[in-house]
DNA sequence: CTTGACCTTCAAGGGACTTGAAGGTGTACG
DNA sequence: CGTACACCTTCAAGTCCCTTGAAGGTCAAG
């Protein structure tokens, strides 16, 4: 199988696919006598497995050791349930962050639609989002 | 006032206030005679808004331009309204992703708890994990 | 034999910094 | 006067995960 088809198969552009062989995500596959990389079913399987743990947010880094301990016929549970505490950590954390920044914006949007254009000559950079400053 | 001083009071480490100068978010400061750079009350609170609309999230392209339509005697009030609303909209479709990404991550722990460890001749990379394709 | 889809490599870009190396400056203290 | 020590300088490279582009080779169909 080549790079394209792959990449059809699993729904990841063949860029990508180069990169992931490229830092080792993947490992270096056969060539045609012509340099094509050819791929095998295990490799798509592979290739399926990293998209998924990367759409959950995933980085490179863990998905390196979890399929390197299946590599080394090791089982990767306890590491995987690590990751995905870790995961839900931050994902939970980054949300409480995002939803003070819409609060804050949303008021902002307020401040906005109430007040008049600023004057050229006011002192102020912006006079909409100078008061947030406040607190 | 030395760029330490300025880091101090605005609470922008130094390096960062060397990039923004860099980028040219501030202009260039004067400098001393050995070359430190100096900079005037007006540079600290330019740096204070540069520093307020990145808690907002705003980038620096859009900064620049208010900045820009500020030091052309402009009003960037328009601009502003603009700025927030883009961003509104992008913060509030991040959350709904990260809250999906959060239910799911939980389910996959769930999952994991559940379930005992994979065999090492086991032939999925992870069987926690690999479920979740299924939608 | 040419068209066009596919493949190759290497290099650079993006966003907003962060880190590190190698070295100059300013000042307080003994 | 010397010397610690904190502070400053520049430039380069690293972070994360791709994405885009240039320049060129390969293969099947018509």
């Amino acid at each position: 199988m080549r790079i394209g088809e792959v990449g059809n198969a699993v729904g990841v552009d063949t860029p990508t696919i180069r990169y992931y062989d490229s830092v080792g995500v993947l490992p270096e596959p056969e060539r045609t006598s012509s340099g094509y990389r050819t791929y095998t079913s295990a490799d798509v399987e592979r290739l399926r497995f990293v998209n998924l743990a990367r759409s959950l947010g995933i980085g490179l880094d863990d998905i390196r050791q979890i399929l390197g301990l299946r590599d080394r016929g090791q089982a990767p549970c306890r590491y995987v349930r690590g990751v995905l505490d870790r995961q839900v950590e931050s994902v939970d954390e980054r949300i409480l962050q995002l939803q003070d920044l819409s609060g804050e914006l949303r008021r902002l949007q307020r401040v906005a639609a109430t007040l008049p254009d600023i004057g050229a000559e006011d002192p102020c950079v912006c006079h909409i989002l100078e008061p947030a400053a406040a607190h």
